[in-house]
DNA sequence: ATAAAATTAAGTATTTATACTTAGTTTTGT
DNA sequence: ACAAAACTAAGTATAAATACTTAATTTTAT
């Protein structure tokens, strides 16, 4: 049994989530709050396993009732909610430390994931804020997190699209045939277009021309 | 209108996708393929707005092609379809570059939802698997983030002294000429060590020889 | 609409690499 | 001292890269 404290100031909201909740056996609402104040009081006494709780509430917001909540009673899971997907509530409900992240508009079926998940100690952020977490957080290998890049040199000449597509293929060590084959083109084309690399970037061999591809960030 | 390209080896599931999809308008379905290596041809003949690719595939997967696809085009966006919320997959989907994520059993609205976002230069990642995401890649205030290990196979074979000074130097993408050169033997002995290198490696060109060293560290 | 730029690909000759094998000459370990 | 391992390098045949040129399409920009 799964015991989850809600904490909305809208009477109207807690008694549609408590519905939408209980009449799933294996969660059972034991306490509510109107504001992050008494959410703190309440989760202090009851030491529930979950906390649902609103991010914009009156006397003390959601995510800095979370923050306290996490430093107190770190085995308490914190789902937030939220009406809408906002970058700022996001980012800072998980420095806060929150297990996870809903929209007011969740169906029923995702409630009850959320729930479960976090109970268990897994995460659930749905997925309609998963893009702000990518982009603020992750920096997967092909992500952006604004690296410092050294200076590129100026480039004295211009590689057209496919050049620059076959010029990674070439860096890559792949050979013609190859190049060929996965661009769908002649093995002559892509010839061509290596030669067209080598006289541009002034290379006169592979070597070189990785080096001149570095140095002018081609790479 | 978004260009959509589906990959995944059952016809089935495929039509199921595209009749998902394409009683929406706003998105169609402009060509198909049935495994990773499919797909980047596919992709590269047709340059679409989003590739939805199933993970487990014969030939090439998925997370493979879309590794390849994310170095060439970059522009096509990538949404990852799975049975399952397997970490392995999710992590290694991320890393290749993936703008999103999807279970097989996605709902409809999440389908339009998750193809509409990735299109707008989003994210999308299914409620799901958040919690692999962040337990993987995000250091909010109460979150771990591992460091990568670096763990170097182990040989199962030996190289000579001259074998690995030799390896540094095509490493370098010196030519069997130069490499004797700057040795001062033969080049026909700077070609027999390539020879061995190449044999013991397992590799079948450069571009192999290369990670492979990598993969040994003898780099 | 049309000129400029880009992409495609063939032709030709020369140089390298690949894929071996064989084999003479050091080094090195015990 | 002496066998094993390592280094050296030639022979041969095939495949691929290099170094160009020419030129027919296709795309892009004005």
């Amino acid at each position: 049994m799964i015991n989850v404290v809600l904490a909305d100031d809208h009477v109207l909201v807690r008694d549609g989530i408590k519905a939408l909740l209980e009449d799933q056996t294996g969660i059972v609402v034991i306490d509510e709050a109107s504001n992050g104040k008494e959410a703190l009081e309440v989760v202090s006494k009851n030491k529930p396993h979950v906390l649902i709780i609103d991010i914009r509430m009156p006397e003390m917001n959601g995510i800095e009732a979370v923050a306290e909540i996490k430093k107190h009673y770190k085995d308490v899971k914190t789902l937030m909610l939220s009406m809408h997907d906002s970058e700022e509530y996001v980012v800072k409900s998980i420095q806060a430390g929150a297990d996870g992240y809903l929209l007011k508009g969740a169906s029923k079926e995702e409630f009850i994931k959320a729930v479960n998940k976090v109970a268990s100690g897994g995460k659930y952020f749905t997925g309609d804020v998963s893009s702000i977490i990518m982009n603020n957080f992750v920096n997967g290998t092909a992500t952006k997190v604004e690296e410092p890049k050294p200076v590129a040199k100026e480039l004295p000449f211009k590689l057209t699209k496919r050049e620059k597509q076959i010029l990674s293929l070439v860096l890559e060590l792949k050979n013609n045939k190859v190049i060929a084959e996965e661009l769908q083109i002649s093995k002559r084309t892509a010839e061509v277009h290596r030669f067209n690399l080598m006289k541009k970037l002034e290379a006169k061999n592979l070597q070189e021309l990785t080096n001149k591809a570095k140095d002018y960030q081609l790479i």
